[in-house]
DNA sequence: CCTTCTCTCTACCATTTGGTAGAGAGGTTT
DNA sequence: AAACCTCTCTACCAAATGGTAGAGAGAAGG
């Protein structure tokens, strides 16, 4: 115990946590302040600005993307099984850190000046992705489609099914940790079904 | 020509597209007014508040939405060509009316406290619509699974593909009249694939 | 003509916002 | 001890926000 987490990186934790819950225009420095126990000159003291703060904040959050993603893809496993294993891992990131999902969600709103920034930093990572499905196509390991699509429909469909609970709630699924695991296999299985190559 | 809009009705549209577009914070009365060439205490005259103008935008999509949807819905198509029909609307909603999907991103925000107000409008078709995969699947015209999850995941999917504009381009699909046909073609191939029945 | 109702306006306000200026405290270097 | 650097603070500020109070214009009805 007795561990010391500096300043700036409780600033930067407590932002990402914020702007990913609440969204940018809604998170006041003053609020995040607050939270933290110091003055809103303290924050600007390490950011110079809000927006700064917001864009150093995405820098992390993409940071931590990458590498999660790198880090599954680096298994090397093959066809749907190495889709499911990040399906799962995504699914983890979002019970166990659905804000960072919220900031995506946020960055990826339209007419977000901040895309630019995110995409700078994902863009090889989507790149080696959709090179994969490329790959496992070929090897007539996946159902034949336009690669770029068809991330398209599985980033909607995983990112959705993760983290957007509140139509789960409209939709009558409740929050509980058992519909949780229910919902994961669930998507696996219709993951899995959009994914099979066609037998012909 | 010459067609007189009440200022009210006026108001409401401009508040759905903004609403939709900006988000609920980031819109502000003065420049919703600005941009309709009125005073901000005009808009108060009609709509109490900020908020019950917003109830009342959500009011007024929730309308839209389940029109919509009972529309296409009294077709009395079977199977996936019913799902495909509805998924072809959406998409069709999401060229046409970006704004409107924007705002159900809006209010679908977790920790949003106006998620009930659109949940007690589109409930009923919910309901429809999950009782119809059911039917469907009890006949065997489409793959059997949890009819809760499988909606949230058509959810998912079709909304994403068809309003995610910004994730488009980082993953490198041109916003193009052409590529827009394109995407979606491949949702409703990746759907179909989803929904299939399994031939055993 | 006067009243009343509908609608939009001007004037104003308290609060909150992001941000600037600079003081002060504590440690390190010279 | 003097100078400096790092960090957090108090004191302010201009601008924008949602909202209140109420005037005025025009049409409708008595």
């Amino acid at each position: 115990m007795g561990n010391f987490v500096p300043t700036r990186q409780r600033v930067l934790d407590a932002a990402l946590s914020a702007f990913g819950t609440d969204g940018y225009p809604a998170t006041s420095l003053d609020a995040l302040a607050a939270q933290l126990g110091v003055r809103k000159q303290t924050i600007l003291y390490y950011f110079p600005s809000k927006q700064a703060l917001f864009d150093s904040v995405i820098d992390a959050a993409a940071q931590d993307l990458v590498e999660l993603f790198e880090q599954e893809a680096s298994r090397g496993l093959a066809g749907i099984d190495q889709v499911e294993a990040i399906v799962r891992r995504i699914f983890r990131l979002a019970v166990n850190r659905p804000e960072l999902l919220g900031l995506i969600r946020e960055v990826t709103r339209p007419g977000s000046i901040t895309v630019g920034r995110l995409s700078a930093h994902v863009g090889p990572t989507v790149d080696r992705a959709r090179r994969f499905l490329e790959r496992e196509m070929e090897a007539g390991r996946l159902r034949r489609s336009d690669p770029s699509m068809l991330l398209l429909s599985l980033y909607s469909t995983v990112v959705g099914v993760a983290s957007e609970l509140e139509v789960q709630r409209a939709m009558g699924i409740p929050p509980s940790r058992r519909a949780t695991v229910v919902r994961r296999s669930e998507l696996t299985r219709f993951v899995r079904a959009a994914l099979a190559p066609t037998d012909t």
